[in-house]
DNA sequence: CGGTTTTGACCAGCGC
DNA sequence: GCGCTGGTCAAAACCG
């Protein structure tokens, strides 16, 4: 059995054809056959676009991106409200949907399974061992000083795009690449270049369709959000939001960068809870480009979408204070709002 | 010159 | 145990 659970985002726009969905399978085995998905992703999130950057897709972003917000559930009847005058999301989580969690140092089961319940003291415990390694390899190559570690929560990412690497304001450096079986097109390995930062990320093309750039990420950013090249935000650094996600930038030199993170650090699920969550004012940039109020949309009627678009912002670290992101969603839905 | 990319080698995990 | 594959390292090359 696996969990899964949708959220698709249709944008009806002539600038902006987004299609975007979000899915989550966790394996019954993490690691076991099948599906490059069900081995290998946490979670799963489709983005259609074809620029190189999802900032860029809302250069002219006249009219407002039509969207339109609905839930889909496989096995229920569209629940919650919906927003007629925009953003489609179809969510479609199955049983047992409520233990999924998207949070990178909250996603306990992530973690958890992905270390077969192994705890950090385990690792511990084997140092010992290691080290007798360690002492063999040293002879080759010093290298793994903590063979066992502890692996972070990760989610991937399928964009489809022209291009490999999405420019999302964080800077990575590449530091491998390896050939993907059956696969013509290789994997590439980005680490955040932000010291102390273990933010990795794997960059692939899909080999059914070439067109589709699968970007893992693994890890949480310890650090602010770094640059602000578009004219807009920094998170606050007193609030270090734990990025779950974060995409693009890194290669071809010269670094630059958007402004797209996504936070999954609260799960965007959260719908299924009854109380909203309030709306996100960016405090440490009172520009407007930041603020995310939906003219016109009560909480009432938040759509789950709308909802998603707001807790993808929260820091963990400060679940009263939230702090505005600038993601890939926020770019598809939030350009006009924030334009104006 | 510093940062990034390239690339071959090495290591670990997994399946047979 | 062996081979395959994914992931990482690190030196060299590259680039602004």
């Amino acid at each position: 059995m696996e969990n899964k659970q949708e959220l698709k985002i249709h944008s009806e726009n002539s600038n902006l054809m987004a299609n975007t969905t979000f899915s989550e399978q966790i394996p019954a085995v993490y690691g076991g056959g099948g599906s490059f998905f069900d081995a290998y992703l946490d979670m799963l999130a489709f983005q259609d676009y074809g620029g190189a950057c999802l900032s860029d897709l809302f250069q002219p972003p006249t009219p407002p991106p039509s969207l339109v917000v609905e839930q889909q559930q496989n096995h229920h009847p569209p629940p919650v409200s919906t927003v007629p005058e925009t953003a489609e999301v179809v969510n479609t989580p199955t049983q047992n949907s409520s233990s999924i969690s998207y949070s990178s140092n909250e996603g306990a089961n992530i973690v958890d399974q992905e270390n077969n319940g192994r705890s950090a003291d385990d690792d511990v415990d084997d140092d010992d061992e290691d080290q007798e390694k360690s002492t063999t390899n040293k002879q080759l190559k010093p290298k793994k000083k903590n063979p066992k570690k502890q692996r972070e929560p990760r989610f991937a990412f399928m964009t489809k795009s022209d291009i490999d690497h999405l420019d999302d304001g964080y800077r990575w450096r590449k530091y491998g690449q390896k050939a993907v079986k059956n696969s013509p097109y290789p994997r590439s390995y980005h680490r955040c270049t932000s010291v102390a930062c273990g933010v990795k990320k794997r960059v692939e093309r899909s080999s059914d369709d070439p067109s589709i750039v699968i970007t893992t990420y693994e890890g949480t950013h310890t650090h602010p959000y770094p640059m602000t090249p578009r004219g807009t935000i920094g998170i606050s650094p007193e609030t270090p939001c734990y990025g779950g996600f974060s995409g693009g930038g890194g290669g071809g030199g010269g670094g630059g960068g958007s402004v797209s993170s996504f936070l999954f650090t609260q799960p965007y699920y959260q719908h299924l809870q009854p109380q909203l969550q309030p709306y996100v004012h960016n405090q440490t940039t009172p520009s407007s480009s930041l603020s995310f109020s939906p003219p016109n949309a009560s909480t009432h009627h938040l759509s789950s979408y709308s909802r998603l678009l707001q807790e993808r912002r929260f820091c963990p670290s400060a679940s009263s204070t939230f702090v505005a992101d600038h993601g890939l969603l926020e770019d598809v839905v939030l350009f006009q709002i924030r334009k104006d």
